[in-house]
DNA sequence: AGCTTCTAAAAAACCGATATTTTCACCCCA
DNA sequence: TGGGGTGAAAATATCGGTTTTTTAGAAGCT
């Protein structure tokens, strides 16, 4: 929600939070990440003021920048709620981030540097040293991974658009729960692979590796989606 | 800001402005594209709440929805502002928009059916009707047109993201004002001949003149914004 | 019963005033 | 002469309470 020289994506890491908005913001937004806020449910300022223990305004504003990550959506006159999940949404979310990640990667593995790759390799390092068992801080890790992927990009606005399906895409994993871990796949060994190809410049194989990895996740997803609804 | 039914876009037509919010969003909008408010200008709240004429808390409100569609920045603690523009922005713009609305023009006429078609020639009718020395109104019926080609795409996202890069783009156009019409190509033909491949269904033809349309635009603009700037 | 109309309670939207933070011109001093 | 502190003015952020709108349920009509 603020402007910064680093990020200049939608959903990224800020500043340290000061006033009150932005407390506001930071705490909503991952309540609605982690599902603490189900999809659906109706968002009453009141409500919402009692438990942050903030104001009215802090709160109708945090909500109102949600909406530019598309965390919340605005009824005008009845208020706020967050977006209802389905099987649609999901893939929906998927094809795109497909999509855009592929423009993403390539052009950040164009523009490669040293640093970039350096940053890559400590990004994947935290995320395979933490523990799996806190969900919360590997999702943190997970989505460093794939951003540090990104992150050479020379396209602030495309990276804003994903980061920001990224983060669409989270509240489907973390409804999954401890089930993605009941996966019969290697994950470790994909993200590797994945940055492997990146660090030899490899554009194609790497973009090929992320969207398998991606989709190959997503149909464990939509799997469990379908089990869920019907 | 508000979620309807018809409109899935950030910044697409919505429904009737009744509260002071929708009123001061619909107002600061449309200032903000037409230049009226330039371009990196400070927006004080006070200075906008008596323009238009309406409570400070509305105009935070209506600011912060705008940081939504990317036409408005927040500076923590030091209020809003709008946007810088930049040959670099510019043509980061003019990329992504060749690229997102490739892939939304192809999953459109995919799906086409009779009710799209119908729609598409209403809106070509009108846009060619609006005499073009009313450049705001022209404007609106150019987006309408643009916007029709995409309309059947089944990704409300992408048509979100479409529709914003558009709005992104229109503060350029609006820059050159009259300076579009100088151009030496015949615009109305173009758009003629975008709609009639669209209509033969088409896609490869279509998304070929219609990538072509943007880049010819792009570079004229490209040029007066480069002379503007030095 | 099914459908509207009315009404009270709940919630959202809004305003005006206050508290907090930033800005900037000014001064001091090395 | 320029760097760094200082304090008043300006602007933002926030609060608490008021107005307006929506909602849900009861009553009345067909």
């Amino acid at each position: 929600m603020t402007i910064d020289g680093q990020s200049p994506t939608a959903a990224g890491p800020r500043e340290t939070p000061t006033s009150a908005t932005q407390t506001a913001y930071h705490a909503l937004r991952r309540m609605i990440l982690i599902g603490e806020l189900a999809p659906g449910e109706k968002l009453k300022i009141d409500t919402l003021r009692k438990r942050l223990e903030t104001g009215a305004s802090p709160v109708r504003e945090a909500l109102s920048l949600l909406t530019s990550d598309q965390l919340v959506e605005r009824l005008d006159q009845r208020g706020f709620r967050t977006p209802e999940i389905s099987s649609a949404n999901f893939t929906e979310i998927l094809r795109l981030r497909c999509s855009l990640e592929d423009m993403a990667l390539r052009d950040s593995i164009a523009r490669s540097d040293q640093a970039w790759e350096e940053h890559l390799v400590l990004a994947h390092h935290r995320m395979t040293r933490e523990p799996r068992d806190n969900i919360e801080m590997f999702e943190n890790r997970h989505k460093e991974f794939h951003m540090a992927l990104l992150a050479n990009c020379t396209s602030p606005i495309l990276l804003r658009f994903c980061n920001q399906l990224y983060d669409l895409n989270i509240r489907y994993r973390y409804l999954a729960g401890h089930a993605l871990g009941y996966q019969k796949r290697d994950i470790t060994a994909e993200h590797t692979a994945i940055m492997e190809a990146a660090i030899e410049r490899n554009a194609d194989l790497a973009s090929d590796r992320l969207t398998r990895h991606y989709q190959q996740t997503g149909s464990f997803l939509a799997g469990l989606l379908d089990e869920q609804t019907g």
